[in-house]
DNA sequence: GTGAAAGCGCTAACAT
DNA sequence: ATGTTAGCGCTTTCAC
């Protein structure tokens, strides 16, 4: 009946029609329910006012016809897409070698589909094309809310998109402090503080570091954890150059500490593709890792066990933190209250690129 | 007026209604601009018939509400959400260590930007998590097309995603011949013809393979390059083991090979994942590279030249690949012919892993 | 508890 | 060339 009526009023429809009239829409359904449109609507919707004999049929024929409500037509009428959005700036080295990125967005699909919700991504080179992507998902309302990801001190995305009207996570590490609805955030510091304990314990007292693009939050975190914790344990804060989260940086950083007139025995990296680098580094120059230097590397990337030497590193549950900013951001923009959130900690991960001191006594 | 209609038929407006009325709609546009909506629709939609100072005065008009196309209203009343799906189904491990999708992905991005194409991404982890995430997103009709990745032989999704009323685009080296609309594919195969042409220049006869999980077309693919070019070359096909992309399993794998009575001079593996745990594990064996033993991986990871020994791979343009197989799915969706695609071809880097054969006489 | 009808914001026939 | 109008498929009052 509503088929019939499809193909007489739109004579000139374009979509494959193998057999006939094709699209089942939600009046099929309640034809075949013998019910109204909006008994089927208030099952689909969890919804009371319908009762139990005519909500197994309901469902029934939706079986039968295969039949699922269409996000386009649910999105203009509750002026909600269900969607969610996620921006990713990167430059194409870093692209392809970040670990943090596949595992959030797996996380972050476990959380999302719960609820049902879809995950929209974009990838951008540069900072402008960052801002047009959010322009254009808020404008048109292709999602209800985004993740804020590479956050820097000071950030005003948070508050720009929000203006928009989307729900804003931002994902950070703690120590953020952005003018955000809501922090999703890991502990970086602690991993940092135990790879300085560590080399510590294993006598290092010269321990030096390289980190990543200034200005982001989770950089600054690091370095200031390393910093902190030097600091707490009575030792002069070691030499630290500047790079920016590329191989070749961290080879260029290494070299740069080496030449130092005094060197450090130790080498706490901002991530684990500068720390590899710098070990490659290192034994160009002949210098041994971990016996002439120890290395400590960020991320825990699925090659550190296969570096020679394995790579010490610290490893966060990437996947748990993009599922609970999922669960958080669906909860805001439905409007409900952000779930508890209990994210595992951090963990450290000694392998063989870190070692005892030759020269020194250890502690 | 179009406002204050607004506030009298939706009382119960639940919307952020911060300073009054909001959401701005192609009616406001069309009265400031003192045209009817379809003149509006017309000019968002580059459509003949508006004379050029209407159109201007229209553009204007959009510009100072800040108005755009809802996506969600153009969806629906257009039948096409203008987005595409991407599914991936990965492992963890090889979630975050996979050079393939981030890089796929920019490259999509590029593509699809270009068509003001939105990229829905979904992560599953098993076969049965796959065919549900297609059949939601074509029953939700939350996109219009997608792209096919991880083929295997025979490979039944593309005609069972097609039967949902999808467009496809399968992704897979070019010997897939999958009953597909349209196959984007790479020369994988080229790319180990060459690494086998030059082990062979360096004087190895003896030439192992640590190939992927089977059954995927391009862990075939590049197995069957190896074993044919060593054919051409007259050379015995030497031993092949069977391992998943995973670090450990190169390992296993080339432990396996090593074990063998008479262990090959050299080993071209199915990516630089496992060539790099080759490595690590003939290192550990006491077997230096490049000197009794040389590698080659496939992929060209952003770690390869910091491995030590820096390692010689495969590099294909990823992101090319991306771009075309973005602007062949969106061609498909608008009923268009798919542009000529012409990939840049693959390349063959050469660094410290290979190197000529100790005992052999060199060709 | 159930059904009718008015939107959601845009597109596309159709008439002018 | 411009305006009118009927959908797209679902949600959600509001009477019955």
């Amino acid at each position: 009946m509503n088929a019939a009526e499809h193909s007489t009023l739109t004579p000139g429809d374009r979509t494959t029609r193998t057999v006939g009239a094709k699209r089942v829409t939600i009046g099929d359904v309640a034809a075949r329910a013998g019910v109204s449109k909006s008994a089927v609507s208030f099952v689909f919707n969890n919804r009371p006012g319908v009762s139990a004999a005519a909500r197994e049929r309901i469902l029934r024929a939706a079986d039968d016809l295969g039949w699922q409500p269409s996000a386009r037509a649910r999105a203009l009428s509750r002026s909600r897409t269900q969607a969610v959005g996620l921006v990713i700036r990167r430059e194409p080295e870093l692209l392809s070698t970040d670990p943090f990125f596949p595992l959030f967005m797996a996380g972050v699909e476990i959380g999302l589909s719960e609820q049902n919700y879809s995950l929209v991504l974009q990838v951008v080179k540069d900072q402008h094309g960052e801002r047009d992507a959010y322009e254009r998902l808020a404008r048109e309302s292709r999602v209800d809310g985004v993740f804020l990801t590479d956050v820097r001190a000071g950030d005003t995305r948070p508050r720009d998109v929000g203006a928009l009207g989307l729900s804003v996570v931002v994902v950070a590490p703690e120590e953020a402090d952005t003018e955000a609805d809501v922090v999703i955030g890991m502990d970086d510091a602690a991993g940092v503080r135990r790879a300085v304990h560590h080399l510590h314990s294993l006598g290092h007292r010269h321990i030096g570091h390289v980190m990543g693009v200034p200005g982001y939050v989770h950089t600054e975190a690091r370095r200031r954890a390393w910093e902190d914790t030097l600091d707490e344990l009575g030792l002069p804060v070691g030499p630290v150059v500047t790079a920016d989260f590329t191989g070749s940086s961290g080879a260029r950083a290494t070299h740069e500490l080496l030449d130092l007139p005094r060197p450090p025995s130790a080498i706490v990296y901002g991530n684990d593709l500068m720390a590899i680098a710098g070990i490659s580094a290192a034994t160009d120059r002949g210098i041994r890792v971990p016996e002439d230097l120890s290395v400590v590397g960020f991320d825990d990337i699925p090659l550190a066990p296969y570096i020679v030497p394995p790579l010490t590193t610290v490893r966060q549950n990437v996947v748990a933190w993009g599922t609970a900013a999922a669960q958080t951001l669906v909860a805001l923009v439905e409007g409900k209250e952000p779930p508890e959130i209990r994210l595992p900690s951090v963990e450290f991960v000694v392998r063989g690129s870190t070692g005892p001191t030759r020269h020194r006594r250890p502690s």
